[in-house]
RNA sequence: CGGGGCGUAGCUCAGCUUGGCUAGAGCGCUACGUUUGGGACGUAGAGGCCGUAGGUUCGAAUCCUAUCGCCCCGACCA
């Protein structure tokens, strides 16, 4: 490609919206366009990085026997219906209506699509296990897209879809994709990638990883041990938690006077009780307006995802202060003595239930109980679990090491459906035993977009991306500086064919731009490695090689550089 | 959906508070010339319904109202 002809031009400024260094490097090095929110075109160059991440993505795919397909994104309500995904699902899914005012949904995720095809040509078990994968665009109508390619609401995505008769085969081919993730990942050159255990949010089942890049940019809170392998996203995560000690002597509850201490930083100051000697109330209303009282030791926070998969809500918000007063508590004075829980799912996190002598709102202003003692002082219905967030230097609950909090992008996460569509779509095949079965479903997804802007986090310097060259939009850039004087164009010239003629990807700079001009563009550009041809070294024979990254830097004879990069890409 | 910010040339932004003549700068783009190893210089150009629609006014980029779009934080998120 002679870079006089691409189309698509890199800016010395990135747009002042563009705030994370990958979206940044997108737009100024000429990748990609943005249209609307989270809708972007590919430029030529960003479109040859997708082709290579997808090109390695099936190779990895088709190594554990995926079968490439192809399914709409566009498909008709009725397929949504069968999954019950049409009512579950919330607004991100895009629901219209085609021209005969037939209801329609833009494809988010392919799972009815892929049991449709499925159900209709798997009928035996002979045909199972079977993976089927496809690389197509979604549309999730997001609330908020931010950062460039990471979040995103139309974008592409490779989803995989296996089928299994038992969970057997399914746990040994789910992690064979988990070490097929694990190669791609490496392979598109990521250096920093965790491996947690992850929640399985609307997709259902059991088993669930994500990948993650690691990178203060990313959208997810991680925990990480510091010892061993344990690593978990912070919304299931659990920690062995540090209990206060138990052998206190239970003291009689007692109300007392604490005017206008209302948080739990005040309340603990003005008892001068630590805040692990405090309760917190925490009110939420859940998707069917039922109101949630949530008691926790006063120093932990609510992990929302851990409470909605503890009491199989789909959504919680915060409940308004007037519902709170309507269930007789008061906001900054609330406990569970003396509210009115007819109509409230009272939820307890174990570090009250391991704890003596706390404090208390007393649900009267400007009072709270000392010396509360759940066991003994409260007597309704209640659920008890682990919905605590953990947070940086809590213990690994499998060696007891310190647990490290640290940010990521999700690259890509693999789930245990089970027969979480098969049964409701009516997905069977016969068995050798003559009964008709469901299969037992994984799926797989990796977002590639997002992978693109990953990459370009994980390898950059200040001056742009730094293409791993499995991914690199070319193999080999020529610069030619001079263009005009005949030994640069003569040379240049039979440089690029002769390399492109050996099916080598070159992008010539055959523009008459001065060299820090062209140097700077294809640093942005990030091609591995540079070739630069001018009078300076031509007069002695021979060319500048240099690789982006900065690692080599030297004169090669013009006898020898085709033979050179040909040895170097192999 | 809550909070905040921004819409003026392809990009970055000034002008708006205090309304006034033909709306500006830098970068980029076109032509010519001079330059030529880390984003050169000169000269001459092209490029704008100041997001959109109403309103106030003799007069609106500027004031008022509505609306649309985009970004950031939060909520949310296979």
């Amino acid at each position: 490609m002679r870079l006089t002809k691409m189309v698509g031009r890199r800016l010395k400024e990135a747009p002042s919206d563009a705030v994370v260094i990958s979206h940044q490097f997108t737009i100024r090095g000429g990748y990609a366009r943005q249209v609307g929110s989270g809708i972007y075109s590919l430029l030529p160059l960003g479109k040859r990085v997708i082709d290579k991440i997808e090109k390695i993505i099936r190779e990895e795919m088709n190594s554990i026997d995926g079968q490439e397909v192809l399914l709409p994104v566009v498909m008709p309500r009725e397929l949504w219906d069968e999954s019950g995904r049409y009512e579950s699902v919330g607004s991100e899914l895009l629901r219209f209506k085609d021209r005969t005012g037939k209801e329609m949904v833009l494809g988010m995720t392919h799972e009815e699509a892929v049991v449709h095809l499925a159900r209709s040509e798997i009928v035996s078990y002979k045909q199972l296990p079977c993976m089927m994968y496809q690389i197509q665009t979604k549309f999730r109508d997001e609330p908020r897209s931010r950062a460039g390619l990471i979040r995103v609401r139309e974008f592409t995505m490779k989803d995989a879809y296996s089928f299994h008769r038992s969970q057997e085969d399914l746990d040994v081919y789910y992690y064979k994709c988990l070490d097929a993730y694990k190669k791609i990942f490496s392979r598109t050159g990521l250096k920093n990638v965790s491996i947690v255990e992850a929640d399985s949010g609307m997709m259902g089942g059991a088993i669930s990883h994500e990948f993650m890049l690691n990178t203060p940019v990313g959208e997810d809170s991680l925990v990480l041990c510091s010892s061993c392998d344990y690593a978990a996203n912070r919304e299931i995560a659990v920690c062995k938690r540090q209990n206060v000690e138990l052998s206190e002597e239970l003291l009689p509850l007692e109300k007392v006077s604490t005017p206008s201490v209302k948080t739990i930083a005040d309340v603990s100051s003005f008892l001068n009780k630590d805040q692990s000697k405090t309760g917190k109330a925490v009110f939420l209303v859940d998707e069917n307006n039922r109101m949630i009282f949530v008691l926790i030791r006063g120093d932990l926070d609510v992990e929302v995802s851990k409470l909605k998969n503890l009491i199989s809500s789909k959504e919680l918000v915060p409940a308004e202060e007037g519902a709170i007063l309507s269930i007789g508590c008061v906001p900054g004075f609330a406990g569970l003595i003396g509210a009115k829980l007819d109509d409230v799912i009272v939820v307890v996190d174990e570090s009250i239930k391991n704890n003596n002598n706390i404090v208390v709102g007393a649900n009267e202003k400007d009072f709270h109980y000392i010396n509360f003692n759940f066991e003994r002082d409260f007597s309704g219905k209640f659920i008890e679990g682990n919905i605590a967030s953990v947070t940086e230097g809590d213990l690994c609950v499998s060696c007891g090491e310190k647990l490290n909090l640290s940010r990521g992008i999700e690259i890509g996460n693999i789930f245990q459906l089970g027969k979480k569509y098969s049964e409701p779509m009516k997905f069977t095949y016969l068995d050798n035993d003559q009964k008709e079965k469901f299969p037992i479903m994984g799926c797989y997804g990796i977002g590639v977009g997002r992978l693109f802007a990953s990459i370009i986090e994980d390898c950059h310097d200040e001056y742009g991306p730094i293409w791993p060259s499995s991914v690199s939009p070319f193999d080999v850039q020529i610069n030619a500086l001079n263009y005009k004087k005949e030994e640069v164009k003569a040379f240049s010239d039979s440089l690029y064919n002769e390399l492109s003629n050996k099916n080598i990807d070159v992008l010539f700079d055959d523009r008459d731009e001065k060299a820090g001009f062209q140097f700077k563009d294809a640093d942005l550009m990030g091609i591995p490695l540079r070739i630069i041809v001018s009078p300076k070294t031509l007069k002695d024979s021979e060319v500048e090689f240099k690789t982006r990254d900065g690692s080599e830097s030297k004169r090669i004879s013009t006898n020898e550089i085709v033979s050179f990069i040909k040895k170097l890409l192999n």
